[in-house]
RNA sequence: GCGGGUGUAGCUCAAUGGUAGAGCCCCAGCCUUCCAAGCUGGUGGUGAGGGUUCGAUUCCCUCUACCCGCUCCA
């Protein structure tokens, strides 16, 4: 049986991000948005195959979470039930999870070295710059306290060793314009001797250049429900589908007679004005998340948590995913959000962060941050009364939220094959059950009877299957195609078929082609690619 | 947002201040009995806008998209 090759593993570094992205487009997987406009920033259409494959890939979380459901800890298949919640919400939504105010981050920018910082992150970097410490130094003054200034020694380091160190200072690039005076007569703070120096209380880090003013920045989309465009109508675009989660928590409770613990999936669309749209689709600012809530005790919350972490990494492995190029990753404590006990990314090796690897899925143990937050702002009970303790509490939650989309391309990198002995060059080696085009049928050539035969094969096979059927040009010309799409496996009708009624089924992976009887094909395609 | 790079046909690459070409792909027809074969024909292009010029793909300006970095995240 030559169904599984097993290729030497292709480093993702050695994958370029260009071939892939020519690939995407060429075979219709991935066009640029309105492209023939020039295009727009961080938004991507999927073509006929690309919107095959992301269908797959959602239909397979949705199966595996919602239809035929994991069996937990506890020996049970877990309880999972699915919402399909509107992308726009009253906007208290977005007041109560923090996202109005509290997700934009405030940056500014270098006017010196033109590098660029989380405006509340400027004093603690700096705290640990190099040219602040080596200021301090030379001045003896700590970063608290007080003390009298040698302006001779630090005119002399200014014009020396800060010229490499700290070149936008002020008192580097204009020595004129800073009047070291004013630090001659009694004692002064390491903060004065700043502002003196750089001409600003808050100079860059990096090179002691002044910042420009910080910029707000709204991740969040803005549109107006209504005739009036004012601010009494202004609604956000969901930048992520969790919420609308939390938000039916109580319907969910009162409608489905779901008990704790439970989870609550769903499947969307998510929009975030990104500052800096990056590497094809993975940072995009429209795109597409796959998110489950699980609610459970408090008091069982972690063991929810690890189950989840191993599940989900699991999962991403069920497909077919190289282990090596999976990573599971915890959070730092000084990396997790206020309101979480503990985070994990499952993360994968993209050919643009190698040999570094970068998010897939995040599962965050958001403790009853959520649910408490909108019980306070809507006034509503989001409490769960425990029939078996006997216990009326807010549930815990367990996030695992992974991005489509972002899936997708992972299932684009992996599959994606080089070889230079092929006709095509490159190949994508989709898991089967995955892959848009999931089978071809060929006549070998296309007179004498075959064209009739192949017709058919298609038709039966096409109810239960991608298929496709193409009658033109070349034999070799149609299997390379086909290895381009990823389409798993060919069957071509030639003229012994006519005879003892048998295809040739040809393998993508290593090519190798065998005979089978043209009535066992469908058996073929229920084993090899599932129904 | 700032800095750097890039933008000629679907792809790879030419060319020129004076009618934008080739190979491959693609499409049609013929042919073809298992891996992009052959023959004939065909579609299709200077990212967008403006300026200089008799004439701009070429020179200048603006915008835009893509790639890399700072930053962020599903």
């Amino acid at each position: 049986m030559t169904t599984e090759a097993s290729p030497t593993r292709i480093d993702p570094a050695d994958k370029s991000m260009d071939a892939i992205v020519a690939l995407c487009k060429r075979r219709g997987f991935i066009y640029p948005a309105s492209e023939i406009y020039g295009g727009i920033n961080g938004f991507w259409d999927y073509g006929p195959l690309g919107v095959e494959l992301k269908n797959n890939l959602r239909d397979r979380w949705w199966r595996d979470l919602v239809k035929r459901p994991p069996v937990g800890p506890d020996g049970r298949e877990v309880d999972i039930v699915g919402i399909d919640s509107a992308i726009i919400q009253n906007p208290s939504v977005w007041v109560a999870s923090g996202h109005v105010g509290g997700f934009s981050d405030p940056m500014q920018t270098c006017r010196q070295c033109k590098k660029l910082f989380r405006a509340d992150h400027i004093a603690e970097m700096l705290c640990d710059s190099a040219w602040v410490t080596a200021l301090s130094e030379v001045i003896g003054i700590g970063h608290t306290g007080e003390a009298e200034v040698d302006t001779g020694a630090l005119q002399k380091w200014a014009q020396r060793k800060a010229k490499k160190l700290a070149p936008g200072l002020i008192v580097v690039r204009d020595k004129e314009s800073a009047s070291l005076a004013a630090l001659e007569q009694g004692a002064h703070t390491l903060a004065q001797v700043l502002q003196v120096v750089a001409g600003v209380a808050a100079p860059c880090p990096n090179c002691g250049g002044d910042l420009t003013e910080a910029r707000e920045f709204n991740l969040m989309f803005e549109s107006h429900a209504g005739a009036v465009q004012d601010d009494a109508n202004k609604v956000y675009l969901r930048p992520e589908t969790a919420q609308g989660i939390f938000t039916n928590f109580k319907n969910v409770l009162d409608t489905m007679r779901v008990r704790m613990p439970f989870g609550i999936a769903q499947i969307g669309k998510s929009f975030r004005n990104e500052v800096t749209p990056r590497n094809f689709i993975f940072r995009s600012r429209e795109f597409e998340q796959m998110e489950m809530e699980w609610f459970c005790h408090p008091d069982d919350a972690r063991k929810w948590y690890d189950f989840w972490v191993a599940d989900r990494q699991e999962w991403w492995e069920s497909l077919g995913v190289d282990k090596a190029n999976l990573l599971r990753r915890d959070h730092d404590d000084d990396e997790l959000a206020h309101y979480s006990t503990a985070c994990a990314d499952v993360e994968y090796l993209w050919p643009f962060t190698a040999p570094d690897f970068g998010e897939l899925e995040g599962i965050s143990h958001r403790g009853c941050f959520d649910l408490s937050r909108h019980q306070e702002h809507s006034k509503q009970k989001l409490e769960y009364f425990d029939q078996e303790r006997n216990e009326r509490y807010i549930p815990h939650v367990i996030e695992p939220a992974a991005g489509l989309t972002r899936g997708v391309l992972l299932l684009i990198c992996e599959a994606f094959t080089p070889d230079e002995t092929r006709a095509s060059k490159v190949y994508l080696r989709f898991n089967p059950s995955l892959a848009p085009i999931q089978a071809a049928v060929f006549p070998l050539v296309n007179k004498d009877g075959m064209p009739e035969v192949a017709e058919k094969l298609y038709r039966d096979l096409r109810s239960d299957w991608t298929v496709q059927c193409d009658v033109k040009q070349s034999i070799g010309k149609r299997y390379a195609r086909m290895d381009e799409a990823g389409t798993p496996f060919c069957f071509t009708i030639d003229s012994d078929t006519l005879n003892d009624q048998t295809v040739t089924v040809r393998y993508r992976d290593t090519q190798h082609q065998e005979r089978i009887g043209i009535d066992t094909v469908r058996d073929f395609m229920a084993g090899h690619v599932g129904l």
